[in-house]
Order: structure tokens, then sequence, then C-alpha cells
DNA sequence: CTCCCGAGTGTTTACGTAAACATCGATGAG
DNA sequence: CTCATCGATGTTTACGTAAACACTCGGGAG
């Protein structure tokens, strides 16, 4: 900066006005300090600029995985909203889903430079791990219950839920069966307890549920059991890809979806649409979820209370030919 | 710093030490300081240490999109990677995939707090863009053919797709068709020159190549024109994806796999194997891809003399039901 | 006994920036 | 003509850290 500012004869502060964009630096002196600016290649160091105004325009995001498409959609759609505050965004990957991993997560966090942080995870490791979040970090967090203490960002899980298995019953079937995620994801059980609430609600029997780790080869398994199951004329799935998992074991059963065995997914991922036969399935908007992930922790940041509390992102059912009547034989009696 | 140093009675010098775990502290000393970190809540402000050190311990990761597997799962072993190397990793999306976007996120990187980039992007769009990597900033590039210019990181994507289109010639198919990605795409590109290279050394006829975007959409359009074709008794799809649509419109033509129709595809995403029929593809090593850019990046950040060229990670094809010998009437005189 | 050495700790300084304050010159009102 | 005012620019300072150097003190060699 000293160098720009001797190049254009002018002092480092008038660089420094230039380089920030402030007001009152008049166009011929301004046009000088940009021409010295690009003669030496000057770049700000963010280090020393981060140092003196006390904030480094950074995000800290903690997860698992990549690999589930919910949590990368989620993630990119929090990158391009950072990117358009002016907000780069860190990446804090949990090498182990175990308190140890957590734990290092956190640790990691604390000695890294971010204004705030995202946390897109189940509650129950935060809550198993006495991690200690630095004093004042603004977080929120996504995919948790966690709404008592920390402001929460989530696709509405129920309701996506009460849609899917609803349309099911409206088709005439007399249950809806149920393969959900692992037991520790707070969707899943979101997604499990709405399934189970509406088939009470309804008077219908309430089917054992098969549980998956969201992977297709999972969704294989849970679905050999149900094409087992000759009164299985519905299923919800809590996830796409297990859905085309049970897609598969019922094909080689030789049960037809969905002449015979109805199926409805959860997420709407791309692919989704491509399944044999291409899946009805709960849309989720991760851009929304990742927009307002931003939205309130930049609020955070800036001062605002924190309010405790759930924010939910509505969704939608998109229908396509996963799902229809049950065969009439298996039709209930009015 | 000051205050820890205060309450634990030496000198901020001798905090600095044993916060950076310098020797030459006596063990008793060591833990007075600790104690006293521990009960003011002191944690080191990196912006300050990265202006002292001149140096982030961060890596900047500029990309199009987290929404293709491949991209983010090496993104993923990047950052892990980098976890475990010390380093944290920044990411840079790029708005568009357009010129304007390219420059966008080569101009936000200039002002990010990083001591080297990875760039996930076709080099097309490098070179198109008249972008300026800060002088000096280390680089390594994936899916890309600047190796002339930069040290390159990437899947053997020719020899994985001269796997794919050799066994199926050797199941006993007259030719092989081709679903390529898209144009601007360097990877597609040599998957689609693997695939001619292979057919043209075999002396067989080389079909017009259909093209998508990478979308299991765009692959079930390809397929439609494939199902319509009578001739075409093998498939070789440039990802699993798109070899997802073009599964859904031979089945939905009545062409069955693999009887009639053989399927190869290239990524084995983890849910090809639940496709119907389960995808022979060839498998990826995302996670060594990540690791080698990170083992590069961290060499010329550490001064190591940038050494252009490729660097290859190998393939292998995974055999599974969508490929068999074509039917007999389809089959070639010997 | 003196001197030197080295381990352990303290003091000084600089990293690059932007806020706060100081200065300068031109303009317009009285 | 003088002086207050205001816009443009310069000067000083502090942000929190760690390297470089300085200092102290105990112990061993001569």
């Amino acid at each position: 900066m000293a160098d720009v500012a001797r190049l254009a004869g002018v002092s480092s502060q008038t660089v420094s006005r230039v380089s920030t964009g402030h007001p009152g630096v008049v166009e011929s002196t301004r046009r000088v300090v940009l021409d010295a600016m690009r003669e030496l290649g000057y770049r700000p160091n963010s280090a020393a600029r981060a140092l003196k105004l006390g904030e480094f325009r950074t995000i800290g995001v903690i997860l698992f995985t990549l690999a589930t498409t919910g949590n990368s959609r989620t993630v990119e759609a929090i990158a391009t909203q950072a990117a358009l505050e002016g907000y780069a965004i860190t990446l804090i990957p949990v090498a182990a889903p175990t308190q140890d991993g957590v734990l290092g997560a956190f640790t990691r966090l604390g000695e890294l430079a971010v204004d705030g942080v995202i946390v897109i995870m189940e509650v129950h490791l935060l809550d198993a791990t006495d991690l200690t979040l630095p004093p004042g970090m603004p977080v929120v967090v996504v995919d948790s219950d966690a709404g008592d203490r920390y402001p929460v960002v989530d696709t509405d899980q129920a309701d996506g839920a009460r849609q899917a298995v609803r349309h099911l019953l409206e088709l005439g079937h007399r249950t809806v069966h149920h393969v959900g995620g692992p037991a520790e994801s707070f969707s899943a059980e979101r997604r499990a307890q709405a399934w189970r609430a509406v088939l009470e609600e309804a008077g219908r029997p309430v089917p054992p549920v098969e549980r998956g780790d969201w992977s297709a080869t999972s969704g294989y398994r849970a679905g050999l059991t149900l094409a087992a199951d000759p009164a299985c004329t519905a299923v919800f799935v809590a996830n796409d890809q297990m859905a085309l998992g049970v897609l598969r074991a019922l094909h080689e059963h030789g049960r037809r979806v969905p002449e015979q065995v109805s199926v409805a997914g959860f997420d709407d991922i791309p692919d989704a649409a491509s399944y044999l036969p291409p899946l009805t399935t709960v849309h989720q908007d991760f851009a929304e979820v990742g927009r307002r992930c931003v939205h309130g922790l930049l609020g955070q940041i800036r001062g605002e209370r924190i309010t405790p509390g759930t924010e939910l992102v509505p969704t939608v059912l998109v229908h396509r030919s996963s799902t229809a009547a049950p065969p009439p034989a298996a039709r209930r009696a009015p």
C-alpha cells in the first residue's frame, strides 16, 4: 500500500479510501491511485483488514458430509447467497460422526477466521458432545430441533410428509408403509412422526417402519421386505435415493409400480424425474433454506438480537408416475 | 493475550509461545498460562496471526456448482484432506458459467484470505476470460487440459472410457454408441475421444454422438433417439446420471437392458448400483483426486517449484448387470 | 573463584490496514 | 477584506500476534 501511495504521489490513507470505495476522493486522484494499484499489482491484505475491522466477512459451515443431496445443495445455496452479500464460506468438515469428530470440528472453528457459523447437523450429536461454541459466536442451525436454544432454519419436513401420505390415502390405499431414515436423524424422525400421525388421524393401521441410512442400497434392503408383503400397496420413503432402491426391489420381485404398489419419495432430487417410473416426491426448496440461513446469520453478525425458534420452508408434493390407485382387490371397502 | 499474560504473571511472548506450542517453556509456566487462557476464554486472533505470519492456512476452491456428483465429492475429499493438514477450505462459487461469472469469482479470490487455489473448471472458460490469477498464487487445476501451464490433477478419463468401450466390444457388440457430456466440458471431450479411438482402432463404425448436459433428463432425450434405432445394441454414456435417463428411455420403448441393449456409465455414483438394472460403470476415485490436489498445492505453498503437467488418477470398470452380449441377430459375423 | 554458556523468559518491533483526528486551501457570507 | 465553513487529503495511531533480540540466572569448566 505504501508503494502504491508513493507511486501515485498521495498518502496511504487515500489509497485506503480508494480501495474501500469511500467517498470524498476527487475523481482525478482516484484515477491516479487506481492506475498505480494496477501497475504494482496491488491487492489489499485481507488479514490486515480483518485485524483492523475485527470482522472476517466469512461464514463457517460445519457438516458431516457433502455426499447427501440435501447437504450439498444446501451448502451451495448458502455459498451463493453469502457471495451475494460479500461473504465467503469456509467449510469445516467433521471427520467422523462421533463426539470426537464433532469436538474436533468445533475446536478448529475456534481458531478459524469466521464471523459466524451455520451448523448442518443433527442436534443429538451437538448435545452429546459438550461442545462450546466460542462465546458470542453467531450461529444458525439446520436439520435439528434445537429451536429452543438456537435459531433454526429447516424444510417443513412434517408438512411434506403429511402431503405425501394424504395423497396416497386419497388414492384409495388402506394404509401406507414407511421406509425411514436413520434413527439419529431429526429430519427422518419428523417425517416418520408425520406419517404416523396422518395414519392414526385417519384411523388406519400403522405398519412397522423399515429403516435405512438414506442410501439407495439400504432402500433396496427395506424394499425386499416390503416386496414380500402382498398387503403392501403404498410406500412413503423418507428420501428419493432410498426410493430408488425400493423401486428396484419391487421391480425385481415382479411388483409393478404404480399398478400394484405406489411409491412416494422425499427431496425431489433432479434424478427422481428419470426413475422407473418417474417418482412422485416432496419437493424441498434448498435454495430458500440457504438464503434464510445466511440472512439470519448476517442479522446476528450485525448485532440483531438472537431469536431462537424454527423457521420452516414450505414444501410441495410433485405428482409423477409412481403413485396410483391400488389394485381393485386391495381397495378399501367404503 | 495481554490479559492472559497479566493473569498468568508472564509476558505476552510466553503466552504466544504456549499457544503456538513452541518449545522452551518450562512445564510449570505452561500450566499456569493454559489455566489463565481457559479462565479468560482466550482464543488466538487468526487475523493477527495471519498478518504476522503472512499465511492464512486456507485454500480457496473455485467451482461452478456442487450439484454434480463429481464436484461435490471432489470438494469433500479436498476439505477432508486439507483439514488433516491443518488447512481450511474457502468455497468460491462462480455465479454463472460465463466469462463475467468466472471473472467475478477470480476478483473475489484476489481479496480473499487464501494461500492457494484449486480450480475445478473447464479450462476453456479459464482461457476465454482474461483472468489474472494474483501473481505468485499457487494453483492446481482439476478437470482441464491446462497441463502445459498449471499442475493438473484429474481422473484418467481416457482410460476409463477405453475400459468401458472395450468391455462392450469384447461382449460381442458390433459397435458402441455414445451419449456425451456438454461440448465445453473437457472431461466429456476426453471420454468421447477415447470412445472414438477404441472404435477406430478396432475398425468399427463410429455412430454419431448424442449430447447431453450431464443431467438425467438430457440422458432421457438422448436415449429416445437411441431407442428408436434398432441397430443400437450398446451405449457408453458419459456419466451415470445421463445413463439413468437412457435406461428410462430404453425401458419406455420396450428395449430390454441388457438383453437387447447394453448400457455402461461413468462415475460409479452410489445410486448406480440401484438402477434398473444395476449399472456397469467406470469407478472414479474422487477421494484420491482430492488428496493429490491438496498435496500438490501444499507443496507449492511451501515453496516447491511449480511443475506443470497432468497427474492421472486411475479408474476401474465396475461390472454390474446393465451389460451383456448382444442378441444373436445383432451379433457380428466372426 | 571466575568466566562462559545456555535454558528460560522478557522487551521491542513490524506485519498492512482504516478510524480518528489534523491540516490545507478554496469558496462564499458578512 | 476577513473569517467561518467545508471538502479533499495527510498524519497518527492501534488492531493482536510472533520473530528477533536482550536479559537473567544457575551450573560446569578452567
